[in-house]
RNA sequence: GCACCCGUAGCUCAGCUGGAUAGAGCGUUGCCCUCCGAAGGCAAAGGUCAUAGGUUCGACUCCUAUCGGGUGCGCCA
């Protein structure tokens, strides 16, 4: 596989720590300067030039001398560089530089030189994470309330492997509470139901979905009448373990139809049913820290706890970690909490090679965030590394009115029924096209909507756009191939250097900027950024073609200049590969054309 | 009471881990289709970035306090 070359931020970054290192050396500067603020980054204005850096800012405190002073001295030494036409100091202190027209034409032969590798990124220096996602109970159907989570975490994964992340894509499966017993009382009454016993009404406390039916059915297949003679604690484990497999199934093709996967599925139970009893092993581990102690709490605030009792009781000394309070491990009954389990749990990620974790959670679940990576902590002795994002909530909507009930369930709506109504595509874009600890509106009616309006149907259209581009183009291009990349490999000589127009230009730059993209999205955990940067591109993209109606001359086709042409499709195509890479990414299909 | 998240244009939201005169879509207003690329395009108006302090060359971004909205607060997962 090959490495992509760095791409054009890098390169002029590296320039000016090359200007600086010399500057060092030539004892203008101090030696020795901390570099890692210095950063290069495309201007807002185009009066100020393609890009900026900070560099002399930044450094002049510790050079003790004036940061347009330093300035000069870097621009003096920049205005050589062969990949750049001018240098402006400005402000307090900014490097303005513009580049020859010829580095935007060398960062759109990147593009079609790397094709699907172009933006692909090595930062992650093949770096383990671990990234948990979905983790949804194992009781039930997915449902709406689960697939921005779902959708999410996928991405971000995605992201970090585009990004050079060795990525583990992770479910924790929660088949060790007491909500998997209630699941297997229920499947339990199914299968009474299978064997033609008159069940009545489901008692309230139990599951009551038609989605049990089947597993019911599928225990009378395999025990017969066997199970209606034992005791409860006689069945329940093979009816749940049973279920749950049943359960999972359902919830991977649930996944599936968001084209989800997990390599994966890590057993709550596993941690205590194997040889060793790991949470018992976790605890002591802790102990051994001095990290566990007896002691007692003080009563929770808020609201009212009735069967609050003051007890003394195992716990993590969490506060020694930055959490508020210590945390209890075992249950008055003697069982692990959750949390115990939780710790256990996220052990194991750290004993598999994964110092960087990242979990998705519901917003539900934000008063948790501080007591696990305290665990973490304590259990990796500083090593590990646990970032969670917290998801908002999704508010359903049809036509701006909002969507509360099922016609499967009853009670809430199911992830399928909004997958198989507007498409996954629809689905993954909207939850990526916003902050993920941001409320998202989601309207049924609008997300399938073929208009302007609707960010999805544009990305997709720009894709769609381009290659309406090349059918067009091979009444005049008539070896133009079709397939993609023998399509690349025909437009790689093209003549890009004579695109000069500003807005053929500013494509170029947008297009040059998409490395960067994926590497600050990655490092910051937050894939919308992809989303909106394709929203962008498609958007200039979109702006260009419409110019050539009242500009003739800007079209992209333009029949007596075959050289032109082809230079034009080359900047379609890249244009093109780059948004079938954003939408990868998202997991969004990039059609040809559009229905 | 405490912790965490959010507060940016009339509405829905971006703002690239501290950069220059805060951006986009919708909506509003004004132009642009006898024909060639209008499932549209161009342009304008619209802001005390919740408020008040602080940190520094520089703050929507970091810190403190306050106001408003949300979430959570032994032995549920």
């Amino acid at each position: 596989m090959s490495v992509p070359s760095p791409h054009l931020f890098a390169n002029v970054l590296a320039r000016v720590h090359a200007a600086c290192q010399a500057l060092a050396a030539e004892g203008v500067l101090p030696a020795g300067l901390d570099l890692a603020r210095v950063v290069v980054e495309p201007t807002r204005e185009a009066s100020h030039g393609d890009m900026a850096t900070n560099a002399a800012m930044v450094l002049a405190k510790e050079a003790k001398s004036k940061p347009k002073d330093i300035a000069e001295a870097i621009a003096a030494k920049l205005r050589d560089d062969d990949l750049i036409a001018s240098v402006d100091v400005a402000g307090p202190g900014f490097i303005n530089l513009t580049l020859k027209t010829a580095a935007w034409a060398d960062a759109l032969r990147a593009v079609l030189r790397d094709c699907e590798r172009y933006g692909h990124s090595a930062v992650g220096a093949a770096e383990k994470v671990n990234v948990e996602y979905v983790s949804a109970n194992p009781t039930g159907p997915m449902h709406v309330g689960h697939c921005r989570g779902a959708v999410f975490g996928d991405a971000l994964a995605s992201l970090l492997v585009t990004a050079g992340y060795d990525v583990n894509r992770e479910y924790y499966i929660n088949d060790a509470g007491a909500q998997v017993d209630v699941l297997a009382r229920s499947a339990f009454l199914r299968y009474r139901e299978a064997l033609g016993q008159d069940i009545g009404a489901i008692p309230e406390g139990l599951y009551p979905g038609d989605y049990l039916v089947p597993i019911g059915q599928a225990l009378a297949a395999e025990f017969g009448e066997r199970l209606l003679n034992q005791s409860e604690a006689e069945w329940l484990p093979a009816v749940r373990t049973k279920a749950i497999a049943g359960m999972m199934e359902m919830i991977r093709s649930d996944l599936a139809a968001l084209n989800i996967t997990h390599e994966v599925f890590f057993s709550e139970r596993s941690l205590i049913s194997g040889e060793t009893d790991l949470v018992a092993a976790t605890i002591d581990f802790l102990r051994a820290k001095g990290d566990v102690y007896l002691g007692r709490l003080p009563p929770p605030k808020g609201k009212p706890v009735d069967d609050y009792e003051d007890r003394e009781q195992t716990l993590f000394r969490a506060t020694a970690y930055g959490d508020d309070v210590d945390r209890p491990l075992l249950k008055s009954d003697g069982g692990y909490t959750y949390f115990a389990s939780d710790i256990a749990y996220h052990k194991t990620k750290f004993d598999r090679g994964f110092r960087n974790m990242v979990d998705v959670w519901g917003s539900d679940h934000g008063g948790y965030i501080k007591r696990v990576q305290a665990a973490i902590k304590a259990v990796t002795d500083g090593q590990g590394v646990l970032d969670v994002k917290i998801v908002q909530l999704v508010k359903l909507l049809r036509n701006g009115e909002p969507v509360k009930m099922s016609k499967r369930s009853g009670d809430f709506v199911t992830l399928r029924e909004v997958v198989d109504e507007v498409g996954s595509d629809a689905v993954r874009f909207m939850m990526l096209f916003r902050k993920n600890d941001a409320v998202l509106d989601f309207d049924l009616a609008k997300v399938i909507e073929q208009s302007k309006d609707n960010p999805v149907f544009y990305v997709q259209y720009g894709h769609a756009r381009g290659h309406s581009i090349f059918r067009n183009a091979r009444e005049m291009l008539t070896d133009l191939p079709l397939e993609s990349g023998a399509r690349i490999a025909y437009l790689r000589d093209a003549a890009v250097e004579r695109l000069d127009d500003p807005a053929e230009l500013g494509l170029m730059r947008q297009l040059a900027l998409y490395p960067r993209m994926i590497e600050s999205a990655a490092l910051a955990h937050e894939p919308h950024r992809i989303a909106f940067y394709l929203y962008d591109l498609a958007s200039d993209f979109h702006a260009l073609w419409t110019r050539g109606r009242d500009m003739p001359h800007l079209r992209f086709i333009i029949t007596n200049d075959a050289v032109l042409t082809k230079a034009r499709l080359a900047l379609v195509q890249s244009v093109v590969s780059v948004l079938a890479s954003g939408l990868a990414v998202l997991g969004v299909t990039a059609p040809d054309e559009m229905r």
